[in-house]
DNA sequence: TAAAAACCATCAATGAAACTTATCACTATT
DNA sequence: AATAGTGATAAGTTTCATTGATGGTTTTTA
């Protein structure tokens, strides 16, 4: 059994082909056919059944993979070991950050750490929370940056900061008149939401759901971003909530209908998830130093006593 | 990196000799010393400093090696999953026993253990309790047989059975004429004591300590055998305590002069203990379960009440 | 239903690499 | 200073991963 049949395993049960796993393991079909044969020889199991055609994994497979994962993962953190033996931060990294967090975090501390840091290929994904989760599963990320808590096996959460939520409100809303807001003056079915799928969406029908049940109202809009919802609102179409993050970006005759809540703000708890095995932790830790750094610095939300909705569906 | 490149590291790192390694592994020195020296080269690090005489271990190859030691182990654990898988018990297993167990559990269940397992080489090691962690921790040991609770890091504990203590009062003693004895009755300076280094030894000091201070007394007489105690105990050098299961084998002249506690009864417990990565855990639970099958179908003891003193130094 | 495409296994040839024997250089011991 | 012990090096051999070509199935397409 060789660390390179293992490979060849997990590259097959990802891709469910023999050619395209030998294609992106870099080597052709009959290599990689006749190494994972050899190592189905030495363990004396069918690993893949080929008869039928998408093949698929055996029950002993399955079980063979999953470990196969393990020792690969362990395998490729000797190379982190001597890395940070040799004090060095290098090497490709691939981030992945949900779309709601993306476009406001993002040009914060992009510039600080390609500078701080000019030995790491920083290679950045936006893809929703369960991507996350599945590819940092997978090993596809390194690290991901999620609403939390989430709470899943085999992932280890690190908090960045806590992101208040601001009301968006146009003037002639019921609410228009508040100087500032609170959780239980809202109402689900008045709030205009991100589409399925955002995170962003899921904290605040929590919100709501603590003080009256959901339920579908007249009509429902959603959108996927917010500038569709704020322009909707402009409309009358209800109220919005958005991140603080994003409330700086915006014109001066959209920031005049923000109201911002009363304290306890509801918030976001960000994170920085990764996978427990602690892969490349050298840099999951330089990118933390600077996105924690970059926040301290430079918000001046960090003193406000707030509340953080869970964020479970 | 191969997996038999960090095997080669593993046993450089045991023997402190790549000669003396080589052979272990059942290959020439210099296939050992190049692939040792590959893998370092992949690595850019020096794993050994061979400038001196023996051998040394650098500070990177202390955490390399300690790395390797999860891979190589996590990549055996594949053979297991695929024995299970085929519900296969058999292979090498290396059990060690402490001295005061061995001689009276062994008989007890290994004609069973074999003959139900005919496949398992079981290969028994009498030792005491620190070479049974040191070896179980290095993988040298599939399993131990030794009084817990211990608590060590990487070493998991299923409890086996409690094996209560008996005294051994000869008549002349001044707790000869009582029926039953209780632990406040005795006086760590008249009890004769196993050696240093069995545990047994330990789990009595502790039990008198709860009483009274340890000192020395005016004489000290250890062996490491409990017939010489019993002897000693004998000639009137005071009493001593036994394991229960060492009372079934004495002659009856011996056997009158046992004292039975009242309850609750101080007793050991006893436990397989194991490393937490769980090699060959198919064949840990088969020997648990003939093990705990004897004591329970032929052993008396198993309904008194027990107190159980901590075994720890 | 027949033809084409997709896909995995097999074969023979090749080149890399693991291994062996023989030997050298260095260290520690006597 | 001599000797035994020990690791590195060199040259040759064997093993084995890899490749390109090909053949047999299964699936898809016409």
């Amino acid at each position: 059994m060789t660390i390179t049949q293992l490979q060849y395993v997990l590259a097959v049960a990802e891709y469910q082909n023999f050619t395209l796993a030998a294609e992106k393991s870099f080597v052709t079909q009959p290599t990689l056919s006749m190494q994972v044969q050899k190592l189905e020889d030495e363990l004396g199991v069918l690993i893949f059944d080929r008869s039928k055609k998408p093949i698929s994994i055996t029950e002993a497979g399955k079980k063979i993979v999953a470990q196969a994962k393990n020792i690969v993962n362990e395998a490729n953190r000797i190379k982190d070991i001597v890395d940070q033996e040799k004090g060095y931060i290098g090497g490709e990294y691939v981030l992945g950050v949900i779309p709601t967090i993306m476009p406001t975090l993002l040009p914060m501390f992009l510039r600080n750490f390609i500078k701080k840091y000019p030995k790491v290929q920083l290679i950045i994904k936006e893809q929703n929370t369960e991507e996350l989760i599945r590819n940092i599963q997978d090993g596809h990320l390194d690290a991901g940056i999620a609403a939390t808590p989430l709470e899943i096996e085999y992932i280890k959460e690190r908090p960045l900061y806590y992101e208040p939520f601001v009301g968006y409100i146009p003037e002639n809303h019921r609410l228009g008149s508040m100087d500032k807001i609170s959780p239980k003056d809202l109402d689900i079915q008045d709030i205009l939401l991100l589409q399925d799928g955002h995170c962003f969406r899921d904290g605040i029908i929590n919100l709501c759901k603590s003080d009256r049940a959901e339920n579908n109202g007249p009509f429902r809009i959603e959108s996927g971003s917010f500038e569709t919802l704020l322009n909707l609102s402009d409309e009358g179409m209800g109220m919005t909530l958005l991140p603080y993050l994003h409330t700086l970006e915006l014109g001066e005759s959209k920031k005049s209908n923000l109201k911002y809540f009363n304290e306890p703000v509801p918030a976001r708890e960000v994170s920085l998830i990764y996978h427990k095995s602690e892969l490349k932790i050298q840099i999951t830790e330089a990118l933390r130093d600077v996105i924690s750094g970059i926040v301290r610095g430079a918000i001046a939300f960090q003193d406000v006593k707030i509340i953080s909705p869970l964020n479970k569906k």
